[in-house]
DNA sequence: CTTGACCTTACCATGATGGGAAGGTCTATC
DNA sequence: GATAGACCTTCCCATCATGGTAAGGTCAAG
């Protein structure tokens, strides 16, 4: 299977799949004669576990951690989910970070008139020129 | 008033504020005789909006349009509105991406028995090996 | 006049991905 | 067997916003 193939059949673009190679991510693979990629279902398999790790949200340092379990038959389930329970965290207070945007703008939304007036309280927050929405 | 000033007066760093100068989202500053930046009270109140701008999430273009209507005093505030919705409608998109994640996370972390048995929902979800945890 | 804190520009790095160029290879069709 | 087109290779550049560092100039205090 050549690297297109493999792109297809794992849904990684053959971009990211050089990539991954050259961080060290996945191991090299075999080569043809004429310098071709070829890859086998156990290669597309460790793709498949890369995207789904990638879509999740883990990093690539931790995919490779993940990755690195899952092919350690020895492996204890405990250090997955402290991986994955560390992830949620880190999800959790991005999650909060932006409902507290989000809760400041519909304030600053709400507020404005959106009208022609070129008084805009969303304007007048960002500068900080007054203190009515500065507390929010 | 030098950038390391205008920095601490800002909350910018002057890194940033020579990149935001660089890329022209402000005005080049006045000189010294000695090539230093000179700043103001009014370069250093952009600087402020830009900050909170940032901080609420706005990428520096977002930033851009929202410091021009500032500057603008026929300004619509009907516009700035409209970039401030928007940027909810963003904020809330990825906020539901990241919940979802978490979801899934916190089912497979459940089902996950911490011990040391090879055997580890999570590893197998991200393999795709069956399909007990997959339609979540 | 020296020292140290500041300033200047210029370059490199991040993380994960996409784009493109220049050149080699394979396959199908004529 | 030649040619076209689809694929592969490596290498370099761009993103976005920020930080770091290095080499050199400037300023103020002692």
């Amino acid at each position: 299977m050549n690297i297109g193939q493999a792109a297809d059949a794992s849904g990684v673009s053959a971009k990211m799949i050089r990539y991954y190679e050259q961080i060290g991510l996945i191991r090299p693979p075999t080569r043809t004669d004429s310098n071709y990629r070829v890859y086998g279902s156990d290669e597309v398999h460790v793709l498949r576990f890369i995207r789904r790790s990638r879509t999740l949200g883990f990093s690539i340092e931790e995919t490779s951690a993940l990755l690195a379990l899952w092919q350690d038959k020895t492996r204890a389930s405990g250090e997955v989910r402290e991986i994955a329970s560390e992830h949620i965290s880190a999800l959790e207070t991005k999650i909060a970070e932006l409902e507290s945007m989000v809760g400041t703008l519909k304030h600053l939304v709400h507020c404005c008139q959106g009208d022609n007036r070129p008084d805009c309280p969303i304007l007048d927050d960002l500068a900080g020129t007054h203190s009515k929405t500065k507390g929010h």
